[in-house]
DNA sequence: GTATGTTTCAAACAAGCGTTTGAATAGTTA
DNA sequence: TAACTATTCAAACGCTTGTTTGAAACATAC
């Protein structure tokens, strides 16, 4: 291994930032591999199919993130006092942050993957992610119940998914939330002023 | 024209069932033309191409749901008194439940297109919705804003779209949410039910 | 050096796509 | 009935897609 990026990490850099902006059907394979500045085959020759370099794309960027929230979660869990809801919510953010460090705009490729995924219609990556991440979503969850343990599961089950929804749509959404709010308001739009204005948004909708 | 559904309705049809179930770029035509019984030329013959279907199909949907929206906002905008912000919200209400009633499962195919509509990358049928029916995002803003006088442009103008985002999420979310749901808590979900989940949720965060 | 295994490359493959064509049919008007 | 328009149909078009192929280039070992 040379020091400089390999074709798989220019590949998965490549699909990336496509995949998130445009789409998994919309993006060829030749666009990716014109991007990444690599032989078309190669894809085939590294990943095996665009399928495999699909859910390669997202086992990177979920091996990141889990990381980072794997570490945020530790100390609320042992702790003696039960965490505040803003508690809670907040471990989700650093990661979000730390992953999409680089992406200047507003936007995360990340969340945007997320969004894709979740409306993807064969559901091979949903079923991918259950099997391999799910443990990381209960451990989130215990949490959140530790936090508000008079919402009963049903309850919290809901609004858990309200929550995800609200943040995946935000930070997915394409360009067109952030040029309108540059254009009305021009005030330039960041991640980090985004979540500022969302969060008490979900942790008000979560204890309603 | 006789009393048999028309060729172009039966495209209509069909479209909008596999647009909202898969994606744009996931449908075939040859799909489409072939669940709705009908010769793969005649979706150029009657609409041009693929593109102008898919405006075709969305503004079918839209003419039937600014319909509603509009007469459940004229008692409101008629009103001396300012409206509560669940009244508001509750004008989105009916107009889901009446475009989507036929559906009988818990989402929407109204919704799914909506999702659908926003992580398009292109944006050409952003800008057919924009172009056609802006006027009515306008009205029903105006009645948000006088239901919270005190939350002041920008902070409307974010928390109004966080709102969207969580209510496209939740209904244009995949089988996966309902069939979760169906799982653990054997609970069969209505569009209803969600919806009356999700309201105290919404207004709660926009208020907070 | 030669030999061996790994990676790149241009070219081609079959399959599916949206669209067009021109003839056949159905429907309407005179 | 005859003339004319609107619609349907099977077939083909040109193009893009993901994937495969076999030779060339590179790397590593002996």
């Amino acid at each position: 291994m040379s020091n400089k990026r390999s074709t798989k990490t220019k590949i998965l850099d490549a699909a990336e930032a496509l995949f998130a902006d445009r789409g998994f059907a919309e993006t060829s394979l030749r666009t990716i591999t014109q991007r990444a500045d690599v032989n078309l085959a190669s894809v085939n020759y590294h990943f095996g199919s665009k399928k495999s370099l699909i859910q390669a794309v997202f086992d990177r960027f979920l091996k990141r993130f889990v990381k980072e929230l794997d570490a945020q979660l530790i100390p609320i869990e042992q702790g003696e006092q039960r965490p505040t809801v803003d508690e809670v919510l907040q471990t989700l953010v650093a990661p979000i942050l730390a992953i999409d460090a680089k992406s200047d705009n507003g936007s995360s490729n990340f969340m945007k993957l997320l969004g894709r995924a979740y409306a993807e219609s064969q559901g091979h990556l949903r079923r991918f992610m259950q099997e391999h991440y799910a443990g990381y979503i209960i451990r989130f969850t215990k949490q959140l119940h530790r936090s508000e343990p008079g919402i009963d599961a049903k309850e919290m089950f809901w609004r858990l998914h309200f929550m995800l929804g609200t943040m995946i749509f935000t930070f997915a959404g394409s360009h067109a939330l952030r040029d309108i709010a540059q254009a009305d308001f021009s005030e330039s739009v960041t991640i980090e002023q985004t979540m500022r204005r969302l969060l008490p948004f979900l942790s008000a909708g979560f204890k309603a």
